[in-house]
DNA sequence: TTGAAATTGATAAGCCGTCTCAAGATGATA
DNA sequence: TATCATCTTGAGACGGCTTATCAATTTCAA
């Protein structure tokens, strides 16, 4: 009984979203697999990650886990609303969307240097422009380049 | 003089380019050449390009201009600052940043749509937010990733 | 003008992500 | 629970976009 709630309560953080996976499973005539429930638990331990990174990540846990498999979950992911794709240098990034406290970068020219920063005014606005021009955001990137006070020297 | 003056007029908006490469390429002992002035002219036209596109373009008045040298001139124009890369789909757009008043992007992740917009108020708090890191902003990115109208149904 | 050094064009190579297909898993149904 | 149509998987082939290679050419400082 006390071990049944333990493992409900580690549970609770990934039932919202495996119940999403498994309305969009049902909706589009899909199943429910142990590599599909291997990797929405997976990614949901994570900000963003790489069909890559996850590979390798659980090739421990699974060892014959194939790299099409990964893209082909991580994409159904962005499907059903789950995950979000994001280009990025060459590689391909999906966002954990549920995942929260979302940050923006300065960046700086000079010495590569990388300041997280949040502001919540700004991420209004960017709300007010989308709905002025009918979109609902998913995400956003912000980066700011430009000379730190060293480097201005 | 008038045919000088014509000329001269003709070339007073992409003189300010032509000098920042020009330095650029000083600095790091790279050479001036009739293919980087070709490119960079036909780049400084548009607002963003692909390699592809240039290419084709380009085919016409230089039908030897190769890929790979618009691929490595573009690259060289996004370290000199004149071009900004980014990764949309499978392909890269080279986005020309001195392009009147830089616009942000609104991306529909359905279609790949692309509305540009600028908001002062946005550009104004970003100042803000660099001051208080002691940074001097040069140049942003601002991209809003979501679905549009039509995507959403 | 000369020559060291950079650039070019053509194409090979590389990387990332998708497609293919035979073998295996799933789950609705009886 | 046994059956079986359907979906999924894993391994590798494939394809699109970008970069690397290299001999021939161009640039530019002296």
């Amino acid at each position: 009984m006390g071990l049944f709630h333990a493992d409900s309560h580690a549970m609770s953080k990934t039932l919202k979203e495996m119940d999403v996976l498994r309305q969009h499973l049902a909706k589009h005539q899909l199943k429910l697999t142990r590599q599909r429930e291997l990797i929405l638990t997976a990614f949901l331990r994570q900000e963003h990650v790489t069909a890559e990174t996850m590979y390798h990540q659980l090739a421990k846990k699974d060892p014959h886990l194939g790299l099409a498999t990964i893209y082909r979950t991580l994409n159904l992911f962005c499907e059903a609303g789950i995950a979000q794709a994001r280009h990025f240098g060459t590689q391909t990034q999906y966002d954990n969307i549920s995942h929260k406290g979302h940050h923006d970068h300065l960046i700086c020219t000079g010495c590569g240097t990388i300041v997280e920063f949040e502001n919540c005014e700004i991420e209004r606005l960017q709300e007010e422009v989308a709905t002025k021009n009918g979109f609902v955001i998913q995400t956003h990137r912000l980066e700011l380049y430009g000379l730190c006070a060293r480097c201005r020297h």
